[in-house]
DNA sequence: GCGCCACATGGAACGGGTTCCATTACGGCT
DNA sequence: AGCCGTAATGGAACCCGTTCCATGTGGCGC
């Protein structure tokens, strides 16, 4: 039921009839209008979008679906959609997919029972046109449904042979990591995020930051004095810091340079470093990863990453298959780029 | 594009009209036993079910929502989906729809920006049939939306005049706890959450247990020797637990019984006596809130709350508004349940 | 046996887009 | 001026359920 805006009378809501007859031209212009079927001319095309707009008219996504045999929604699965990187993955996502008039639904599926009856279910699997994964190891189950429905599929923050993706280097990331702390003074310090080993993700994530960040300090002729591990949760990380820095001062003490393979373990470093009375960015420098909003305000040096320009080159890639593209699977990768603020 | 899936050969979607072909009715009748409508004989009806059953069919959900003029979709307004709380009620809410054959789609929306471009946005708004709105207090511009859009709603957790609402009893919940520990050995302690003051939600929880509590400790004739306070985090959860227990042993020394308003600070608080090599159950009694799946697995006594429960019930509100149902507003009340394990 | 009514059923019309074919308009060329 | 080809356009057919009206059926009372 729809009811106009001004006057508070009932009436019906505008239809593509409506449209064209406010116009002056015929369904099939609007509509060519509307989905950019470039074979409409310009001043024909400007009076359309002026009875558009005249009118309030927005088209009904469900007679388009229907219409169209198509249902123009985009499934996306992925863990969780409270985190900062989830979120801002998503933000790139829906950005591209909604130049291109698409939905998305969204499915949180943090366990593989959960994720298995997605890709079992035919209701919800069939529904969409298209599939974008976060973040997933590819199952045997995945390889069915693909075969089963076709969809063009692609991965975010995860890589596979055989289908597009888009992901961040990790190692590269590390890397600049690495060689920025190779210029600093003291002795170097690592702390890495120690995953559960879930089969279900890609958690090559710290191995990858530690692999680049190792290489790059041995290629500039430093050494790694210690590394430490942490799970991620603020209360480990607190102790993982103060470990750290007992080491230090009982070693040959400040000035010390940590990188912190996530800005939650930095954030805790941080927080102890202080408590302790010593200056993060002299006594200590931290070198975070992940450019949580916070991360500026704190001054934290750390290295960012360009999430929502995966999550909108990934969108692309998919597109790009729903237009009719042939070929073989493409990957794009993403680096993430150092922000030197006052910690490093 | 629809797949056979046996054969592999590419055939189209079996549609209503393919049903009453194969079940010799005609669409009419196939689409009153879809829905419901009961002037269907027994036999008719279970020959429709046959043929349904051998073709596999399943109706297009948007040629449905096209033709029926509504868009069986709930919208779900909630502030994050992946607490154990929100997916319980989730749980409760789209069993319901779903044997309803409506559909939902959850917005999380956590802070007042997102929720009013949500309720401002035509083109969200105007989607759906009715509106589920979790936790939210009512913003002046909630109502103004429900005037525009005629939407029917209905709040969960939370309560309001004028509005079919569902929501927790946490005083009785509180009264439970009281009732309980008012039995147990020792001084009495409590540690409540002290939650910002946001606008935006419902923050009245604690107090309501801590209100159902006190009224009920004092009921029994007793008194709370101490209360305490904790923000909502696990590190704030331990700190508070130190002190209640130091403060516990240089005062009369154990036995003692705390309520812990949350589980999450039931949990830190058993973690910190155990680690004092104190016995739970035994020198200090821990009484939960919110049974959390590892509060079993830990022997947690606590208070379990109905929230499919209230999630299945506050869908029937709003179906029966849907299904045509005037007369006022309606609020269903749920009570906790209190369950008795090791730790009281 | 006849008339009625309630119940059961078939199927056309409908809803709002997309697609595609037939038609029109127009610029360019001889 | 006359002809042609192409770009632009109108609109019918179609997508797939729901709804509603007309038709058909059976049972019941007289």
């Amino acid at each position: 039921m729809w009811r106009g805006m001004v006057t508070g009378i009932s009436m019906r809501k505008p239809t593509i009839q409506d449209v064209a007859r406010e116009a002056g031209v015929g369904v099939g212009t609007v509509s060519r209008v509307l989905n950019n079927h470039s074979a409409v001319r310009g001043a024909t095309r400007d009076t359309v979008l002026k009875a558009i707009a005249d009118l309030d008219y927005t088209p009904n996504p469900h007679a388009r679906r229907i219409a169209g045999g198509k249902s123009y929604t985009i499934s996306v699965l992925l863990p969780v959609v409270t985190t900062e990187f989830y979120v801002r993955l998503l933000d790139g996502l829906e950005t591209a997919f909604q130049e291109a008039r698409y939905d998305v639904a969204i499915f949180p599926l943090l366990d593989r029972s959960r994720l298995e009856r997605y890709l079992g279910s035919h209701t919800l699997a069939y529904q969409a046109d298209g599939l974008v994964m976060a973040t997933y190891n590819l199952t045997q189950m995945f390889n069915e449904h693909r075969l089963r429905t076709q969809q063009p599929t692609v991965l975010v923050d995860a890589y596979a042979e055989g289908v597009d993706c888009a992901f961040m280097d990790n190692v590269t990331g590390g890397k600049l990591a690495g060689e920025y702390a190779a210029t600093l003074p003291g002795t170097l310090h690592a702390i890495w995020v120690e995953t559960e080993l879930d089969q279900l993700f890609t958690t090559r994530v710290f191995e990858d930051r530690r692999a680049g960040f190792l290489k790059a300090v041995a290629g500039a002729g430093r050494e790694v004095k210690s590394e430490h591990t942490s799970s991620f949760d603020p209360l480990a990380a607190r102790n993982s810091a103060c470990t750290l820095l007992d080491e230090v001062a009982a070693g040959g003490g400040f000035p010390c340079t940590v990188f912190a393979s996530a800005d939650l373990l930095a954030g805790a470093l941080l927080d102890e470093v202080r408590a302790r009375g010593l200056t993060p960015g002299q006594d200590v420098r931290i070198i975070g990863f992940d450019d949580q909003p916070w991360a500026a305000a704190r001054g934290l040096t750390t290295l960012h990453q360009p999430v929502e320009n995966m999550g909108y080159e990934a969108a692309q890639l998919l597109l790009s298959r729903l237009g009719g593209h042939r070929g073989p699977a493409r990957a794009r990768r993403f680096e993430p780029k150092l922000m030197v603020r006052d910690t490093a």
